[in-house]
DNA sequence: TGCCATATACGAAGACCTTACTAGTAAAGC
DNA sequence: GCTTTACTAGTAAGGTCTTCGTATATGGCA
């Protein structure tokens, strides 16, 4: 397996959740996902999903004209990078001091409240 | 009260880190906290501080010739932004996704899972 | 075969981040 | 008082991030 891609940056992390959900895509359907939501222009996006590619944050496909391009992680991994960086940079290592602030940033819901004690609960039983 | 500060970048946490820490200090001070972790120069510090004094993430002191410093905000409302930010672009807003990649990025102790469910326990009874 | 639509590649500007040197100034010690 | 020491401010270089305009290539179709 290649190196640890690096830390993408906000942008990036914004094209990343695109792919992740869409799955494979070229950079025409990724623009379409953003533009969406906000104005960027097409070539802003390619030129990140170039870079991304340098970087080793996504892997494209070049055998056809456009390019198909998905992300070189999985979410699941990602997200585990960017949890664990944060909770080193900003809550000294502690998950309970992260799990705190982000409670603290957006109340729960009841149900979400169970679903993550029964995923501590989980975790107790030796879970890997 | 002031406009909120932005998100500090990688090297303005650490050395907001220091001051929760030590609390009011001198750029002194913050150096000789960081330099005994890595290579820093004393003016680079200094220009950071500056810097975060401009942006308002510290307030600082010029009544004395070394002027002293202090985080603008306390070290749990920094976290809730950071946490919150971070929840909202990698995690779909979802905690318990970033709950997931927190554990998964660092094995959490028996007691560390002990507490969080005691955490979640407080709010599920209508904490605040 | 030549034109049009659509791709990628390239270049570049401007903001911000990181780092560090140096000039200037104020305090402190001799 | 004068020198040494310590502090701030200013400047700047080099890198990254974000954005976009434009040039160039390619495939399809009339």
């Amino acid at each position: 397996m290649a190196d640890d891609p690096p830390r993408p940056t906000d942008a990036e992390l914004e094209i990343l959740t695109v792919l992740w959900s869409i799955g494979r895509a070229t950079v025409r359907e990724v623009h379409e996902v953003i533009s969406r939501r906000r104005p960027a222009q097409y070539s802003t996006v390619l030129k990140f999903m170039q870079i991304m590619a340098e970087k080793g944050l996504v892997r494209r496909d070049e055998t056809q004209r456009a390019h198909i391009y998905q992300a070189a992680r999985p979410r699941e991994w990602t997200q585990r990078q960017l949890a664990g960086d944060l909770m080193e940079r900003a809550f000294s290592g502690s998950a309970k001091a992260l799990l705190m602030g982000a409670l603290a940033a957006r109340k729960a819901t009841r149900e979400e409240l169970a679903e993550m004690r029964k995923l501590l609960e989980a975790y107790r039983k030796g879970e890997k």
